[in-house]
DNA sequence: ATGACGATTTACT
DNA sequence: GTAAATCGTCATA
């Protein structure tokens, strides 16, 4: 168990919280106080009302994008294709729909826990320790996160939250685009993506 | 009330 | 590489 990250640490921009949460780790603790986590290893930000792939763009308020009109430190979790669930970090400043998508992790506690999330009666091969949280649908599975941590506070929940981790040094960070935007025209090459370069664990 | 569409994953050719 | 799975959300009417 380590040092909890305050909400001082979520008031920034999404560019430097991308950045600032790699070599952190996301934790996740069951009812029953089993604890899952993984270090986050590929982030990307999503810039507000100007950012065409961001679901804020234009300034959309709905009720699924109110998380990210909120305080920094809040999770915004959305669905998506029907059956996959996103994690998020909102950050900046309230009423400034700014967040950070995580999309991979480094599994460190729980691990037979994330296989058992993870695993379906449709899956025929056994997964590989990589294939656990190397995707924004991927680890909110395995990690248990849902619809219903959408809102919650990371600051102050006893279920799922942020712990300070050794960080990652700028130039281990890789940068590209961000995955699965091609909709949103010229914000679609822009290089919001960052993860360690050296992880096996990032999304394919 | 209806229809189009995903900040994805998986399995299959 | 291609395609299916699967349904909440939101814009349109």
């Amino acid at each position: 168990m380590g040092e909890r990250w305050t909400r001082r640490g979520f008031e920034t921009d999404p560019v430097s919280l991308a950045r600032g949460l790699l070599g952190h780790r996301l934790v996740s603790v069951t009812r029953g106080g089993t604890r899952t986590s993984g270090i986050i290893v590929e982030t990307e930000a999503y810039l507000g009302e100007a950012d065409r792939a961001a679901h804020s763009f234009g300034g959309r308020r709905t009720a699924r994008t109110e998380a990210m009109f909120r305080s920094a430190g809040i999770a915004y979790v959305f669905h998506t294709y029907g059956m996959h669930h996103c994690f998020n970090v909102v950050c900046g400043a309230v009423d400034v729909p700014v967040a950070v998508l995580v999309r991979a992790l480094e599994p460190v506690e729980g691990m037979a826990l994330m296989r058992r999330r993870r695993s379906s009666s449709r899956r025929k091969s056994v997964l590989k320790v990589t294939d656990l949280c190397s995707g924004p649908a991927k680890l909110t599975q395995a990690m248990g996160i849902t619809r219903r941590e959408n809102l919650v506070d990371l600051c102050d929940s006893e279920r799922v939250f942020i712990e300070r981790g050794k960080g990652v040094a700028a130039g281990e960070i890789g940068v590209s685009a961000r995955i699965g935007v091609a909709y949103a025209a010229e914000w679609a090459c822009r290089e919001l993506r960052f993860y360690v370069a050296r992880s096996g664990h990032v999304s394919r």
